[in-house]
DNA sequence: TTGAATCCCATAAAATACCATGTTATACCA
DNA sequence: TGGTATAACATGGTATTTTATGGGATTCAA
């Protein structure tokens, strides 16, 4: 039995023409484990498919509920365009999801899809846009190095 | 067996001569799984129709009882809203249930009826409304990510 | 008896489960 | 450490099931 649950790791695979893509292995384990189910949606910041498990929108939805704030606006907009948007994807004895038109198009995914761990989260990109967001995320993170240094040595 | 129940994705389904409409079949499979039934009323903030699991309302119901706020009239005004409007509605051996004619005008629906999932309620929308209202919500959404941003990080 | 609501059957399309295979990664043993 | 056996994985293809939806039959109440 696992103690921590991350995905992690960036995983390169084929995407069908039934739009069918396997889901890393090692995500299919967190999700067997925890018995829970693979939600997807599309990113709000970027343009890819961000996935996390069901178990996480569950806690999500328990805070709203819970939330003094129930009757708040903003809140009601959230809730439209998260659960709005998002779906389970269960995937086959194989291992396989099926994502739909409207992910594939909003990631712009044609034949091939990368899974890229976030923790918490994981994203499906398009090779040649992550391989940009990549570039760009490392150049950003040099530039804000000594910024984080100086954090740390506060602490 | 699934362990959480949420109410996702966005379904477009027709809405036939007879009022007739599939509900979704994961709505379906959620209220089986719980043996409860699908209660809609008239949304009291858009034109829509909203729509809930029995339990949610009973719950609803009791947190109202047990409120410190239980004189206040605003939540008596509310309950009265809801309560007084919502139905149950079964679905058929297909699937189908039949939305009510008070329903189908608040929500200007016609022969084409949007499910859009919300985590513990759901709603209908005619789908010409529902593209406007998602279009507004992102925008507002987008205009306000900052403190979201904020907020999130602070966790 | 007439109109409306409910139930049941039929069908086409789409989603899902299953089987087969080549390849890669892992485990095992000398 | 090197080499081989074994298991796991991604992926192509096919079969089966589920789902939405049209139409008709039946029931119930006004």
């Amino acid at each position: 039995m696992r103690k921590v649950f991350l995905f992690m790791d960036t995983i390169f695979n084929k995407v069908d023409a039934k739009g069918r893509v396997s889901l890393p292995a090692d995500y299919r384990a967190i999700a067997k484990e925890l018995s829970t189910e693979i939600v997807c949606y599309r990113s709000l910041n970027a343009p890819c498919i961000e996935g996390c498990l069901e178990d996480s929108l569950d806690k999500l939805a328990t805070e709203i509920e819970n939330s003094t704030d129930f009757f708040s606006e903003t809140q009601d907009n959230l809730t439209n365009l998260i659960f709005g948007d998002a779906r389970r994807f269960v995937f086959d004895s194989t291992g396989r999801i099926m994502l739909t038109e409207k992910l594939l198009k909003h990631a712009e995914i044609t034949d091939m899809a990368v899974f890229v761990g976030k923790g918490r989260k994981f994203q499906i990109w398009n090779p040649k846009n992550w391989e940009k967001e990549e570039a760009r995320i490392r150049a950003e993170v040099m530039q804000k190095r000594p910024v984080l240094k100086m954090q740390k040595e506060q602490e």
